[in-house]
DNA sequence: GTCTATAGTCCGATAGAC
DNA sequence: GTCTATCGGACTATAGAC
């Protein structure tokens, strides 16, 4: 028996969650998530940098997953396929959590700053992507623009992926495929 | 003979790059702004929505260049070269304004914050680019791409545009010409 | 132009785990 | 004893409200 629950960090981030879905990211404060989550408003910031980073733990793993899969496939393929090749193969973007990131996606549409953040955490993504490539040999140019095009895929992929009318599954889209 | 000195937006601009580049971003308050501006805390507050916007006021006559010359060749040419016409035409990166571009650079480069405020200014950018796109015809996916892929090889040419032993000028970065 | 809420930092205290 | 996670309170700056 401990003097604290346990999982502070991930009760933290269920809260912050769920209060940014109900009453939307600025109406929420700091100490309403602390306070649902049964800590105080230090302890959110021991565990998240800032406010909005709350929402951002998973794109660290997305990113460790592609610049693998990049690796493992870029000696047979060319840096642009080698990139499509990691975002069809990820297994990320899976149905179980298709009604998840459809949430997260509102609540960070409704919000410039949540978008800003998203934004930086792609080109970290893009510039991580980049970097695995040139220090396959591939030239700097041609690593910059094919992470970066990687990820132009990505973004309307997934806006289509999230989309409640959609049936493809996320490689699928990403191939460009359509079903109508 | 006019009650206030004119200009307030302007001196505030200036006041405020110089003390970003003194000193830093973070280590700036907008006090100290508005001080050596000669106005009040409030007044930054009513032309800038925020700290940080002082630093892009550009980033919309930029948009409004090449949107406008976008509409101008997408007749006559394909979206992507469309974009990259633009960009090679848009008269916005000269040599009288390199050294301004490069001080304003180096702030941005040097605070994540900045970096935020950049990359949602350039994706607000693209979304224009590809919604003129839509606008004359272009089909959604090849309208966002299109754009992105504009701004991608637009963020590789002008970091080189800005590197201080770059000798070229902005459209021949653009289109990727090499002198060694 | 003043007043206030909130974000985010800093320092120190405390209570348990080991 | 050390280490770690939490809490409390004071503090500054941004930004918005009045």
């Amino acid at each position: 028996m401990s003097r604290w629950n346990p999982n502070a960090r991930d009760r933290l981030e269920q809260a912050a969650f769920e209060l940014y879905s109900e009453r939307g990211f600025e109406q929420t404060t700091v100490a309403d998530i602390a306070s649902r989550a049964g800590l105080t408003e230090r302890t959110f910031f021991r565990h998240f940098a800032d406010k909005r980073e709350v929402l951002f733990g998973g794109v660290g793993a997305l990113q460790e997953l592609l610049v693998n899969k990049v690796a493992e496939v870029l000696d047979s393929l060319s840096p642009l396929h080698a990139v499509a090749n990691a975002l069809e193969a990820a297994n990320f973007f899976v149905p179980e959590r298709r009604d998840y990131a459809r949430a997260r996606w509102r609540i960070i549409a409704a919000n410039a700053e949540l978008q800003e953040r998203e934004l930086i955490k792609f080109a970290w993504l893009s510039a991580a992507l980049a970097e695995v490539m040139r220090g396959r040999g591939v030239p700097d140019t041609a690593a910059a623009l094919s992470a970066d095009a990687g990820m132009a895929v990505f973004k309307v992929a997934f806006e289509r992926w999230v989309d409640p009318t959609n049936q493809q599954d996320f490689p699928q889209l990403v191939q460009g495929k359509r079903t109508n």
